[in-house]
DNA sequence: ATGACTGCAAACTCTTTGCACAACA
DNA sequence: TGTTGTGCAAAGAGTTTGCAGTCAT
């Protein structure tokens, strides 16, 4: 997988124009943001990283950015936390553990097998498009108290 | 599993008292409540339900009961939609179907071995307590537009 | 009687919306 | 030039907190 930021840009451009969307510097600077930190993060994050590049730019921007690259396929919005929304530009399947003390929510690259659940939803009428596990526990830092 | 009104009161009675805490009209109310409707319920939606039996119960008690239940075992805060936050009186553990349209959540009742995610979480030095899968999609009715 | 619990009001956090200006195409 | 996108401000939704009065024990 290539990652330097010509061909993250031009991923980007190639999508926006795709859709007839503008491509505008807040939305290479939030993307090339989420791609480098390849975690999860919440809007107030990223208004904060890109506000060192972009000074000015707003969390309005940010939240309808993070909205049209969610339909772009560039980040998902992760089900885990009960707090502010997190969003991850790991697009691949992928299980969370979410520590039930402080919420931190880190990655869980485990296989299970989840063709039961799959069927189990089919069978209930439902289309499924994916499906992850969330783990509930104490984290490694939140255990030592 | 019996499910008449006194020995849900009795059970709740006992768990408060084993605790030293009080047992109050609102607690009893909330109780029944919950074992009534055996489903997903938000705090708004518990505040009307028991505002028929008990007109006049506010939103910070709800919220503080709700609270209190899931200390208690009653409850358990469902890690599913990015609305409000969801409390299920099913403590028994179980997988949920979330609809990417409408936002509903129902449940899944599949049985998934979660060993290998429970190991590895471990693994990463993470004590688990639970784990439940999310499966997003589209529900039956959604599927229909 | 005493301390926990409740209700009210207000604060808080996070997210969304409306509108005027800026800037991509 | 014609929209789409942005920033600002304000509104909204949901949850939490502070405080005075009430009620269980």
């Amino acid at each position: 997988m290539s990652t330097d930021t010509d061909t993250i840009d031009s991923d980007l451009i190639e999508r926006l124009r795709a859709r007839g969307q503008r491509v505008t510097s807040q939305r290479l600077v939030i993307n090339r943001m989420l791609q480098a930190r390849d975690a999860h993060v919440t809007a107030e994050e990223v208004l904060t990283a890109v506000s060192q590049t972009l000074p000015g730019t707003s969390l309005p921007t940010v939240y309808a950015t993070l909205e049209l690259f969610e339909r772009l396929g560039l980040v998902r919005r992760v089900s885990a936390g009960g707090g502010a929304l997190l969003f991850d530009s790991r697009t691949v399947e992928h299980h969370h553990l979410v520590c039930r003390s402080c919420g931190a929510v880190q990655d869980l690259d485990v296989s299970v097998d989840l063709a039961p659940a799959l069927d189990g939803a089919r069978a209930a009428g439902f289309a499924p498009d994916r499906a992850a596990l969330v783990v509930e526990g104490l984290c490694d830092r939140c255990r030592a108290d």
